[in-house]
DNA sequence: TCAAAAGTGTTCACAGTACACCCATGC
DNA sequence: GCATGGGTGTACTGTGAACACTTTTGA
């Protein structure tokens, strides 16, 4: 153990992964790169610590800054500190990922880093370790929303019960039987049944859900085993 | 955005919660912070990381060099960066989880920091925000033994179905059913019956159990939901 | 009236729980 | 032989999976 004063300091950043839903496809937000090297590279959402600000602190500045989005759900991912991973000095970053609405937000964000949102299976060549972050943070989002009601974050208020399953199966590549989906889901009583119908996606209409904002946090601890054939032991 | 050159540099650190068992409780160990200030007060194995290795490196060396432990299994826990964390100097830290069988492990450690082991539930007075960071490890530490076969870490190579079912009831703070215990765990497939019996802890004597090193990774993803009512929705 | 999507019901297999019971051994 | 802890058996309950069925409505 040495003393503080012979210490090497570091360059010390923050990353947002921003994952986005549109309805269709699970989508990753990336912004072209401001400063040189690789000036308009595409990016993560990322920019470095300053003195005052926790990561946390600095990860929702630095998406408000790059982006325009303010108020959305963030967590942290890991931290990633390879010594070479930035190939112009040393930097340490600590990668957060986001979930939005891209509907709800597409107003909010701004264009001056020339945002881009791209569909998760198709993504473009990212600077440094990025893409490895982003792989990292897919794996994470399905452990995750596997256990807790974490992809509501990523649809509007007002939801159907046919537009949260293409969500979840757009999350897990998977195709789920929907009568077992809505049972699941039901039996959070997480869920507030409204009075109204979407009538754009079909004929008969399917009724729209919120959540029920009394009981989200405590049903955060305990929510579902949402995909099928996991619990089973082979 | 900001160029590199505007940018400030802080000190970085990796900080390691090893958790260990020694057949009754699950422990922590700690050492004698080695420079000033505080120099002497209890403190989590820690220390600054070099110019040349990455965070998972320096856990695994600092691990060493104040301990003597190596070898021993370690996870990322999160990443901590309050401006004020440290009261010397802004130092951002990532810690570490590791979890060891204190017995094995015994002659290995090394006194010059004057580690020692405190029962979890007993912890003294810890440096910074050591307290903190060792509250979230537990909570982690419940999570995924929960879900992966973590526990085994903390026991020795051949150990017994009843020792295996206390540490959980340690880690857990909480009694299972033995023989549901038992046929959940053996359900996995992941530990090979060995022929031989513990006789110390019982007049019948309790058969030996390893995990199957073939079948330890890909059990790993596909574990079990081990604390009882955990599964049920309210 | 028919197609399409929403939503309900029903059956089956098996996992989780509780608890009674049997087994092996040292004293 | 009996207390002690290891280990097995079993009955009950609930959940998950599969899939057939009914409902609603626009074209």
């Amino acid at each position: 153990m040495q003393e503080y004063s012979e210490q090497k300091h570091f360059l010390f950043a923050v990353d947002c992964i921003i994952f986005g839903y549109d309805g269709q496809e699970l989508k990753l937000l990336v912004i072209k790169r401001g400063i040189e090297p690789l000036k308009g590279s595409w990016s993560l959402v990322g920019g470095f610590i300053s003195d005052t600000e926790s990561s946390e602190n600095a990860a929702v500045r630095v998406l408000k800054d790059l982006t325009g989005l303010d108020g959305i759900y963030m967590e942290q991912l890991y931290g990633f500190s390879e010594p070479d991973r930035d190939t112009v000095e040393r930097t340490i970053s600590i990668a957060y990922f986001a979930l939005i609405d891209i509907q709800k937000y597409k107003q909010q964000i701004n264009e001056n880093y020339h945002p881009a949102w791209f569909s998760i299976n198709q993504l473009p060549e990212l600077i440094f370790d990025h893409s490895k972050i982003v792989e990292l943070a897919k794996e994470k989002l399905r452990y995750n929303a596997a256990l807790h009601p974490l992809l509501f974050e990523l649809l509007p208020d007002k939801f159907t019960m046919p537009q949260l399953q293409s969500l979840y199966e757009a999350v897990y590549n998977a195709e789920f039987d929907k009568g077992n989906f809505n049972r699941k889901l039901l039996s959070t009583k997480l869920l507030l049944k409204l009075k109204d119908k979407d009538k754009l996606n079909s004929k008969k209409g399917a009724f729209y859900y919120m959540v029920d904002p009394n009981k989200y946090n405590e049903g955060f601890k305990n929510f579902l085993n949402l995909i099928p054939g996991q619990n089973a032991i082979k």
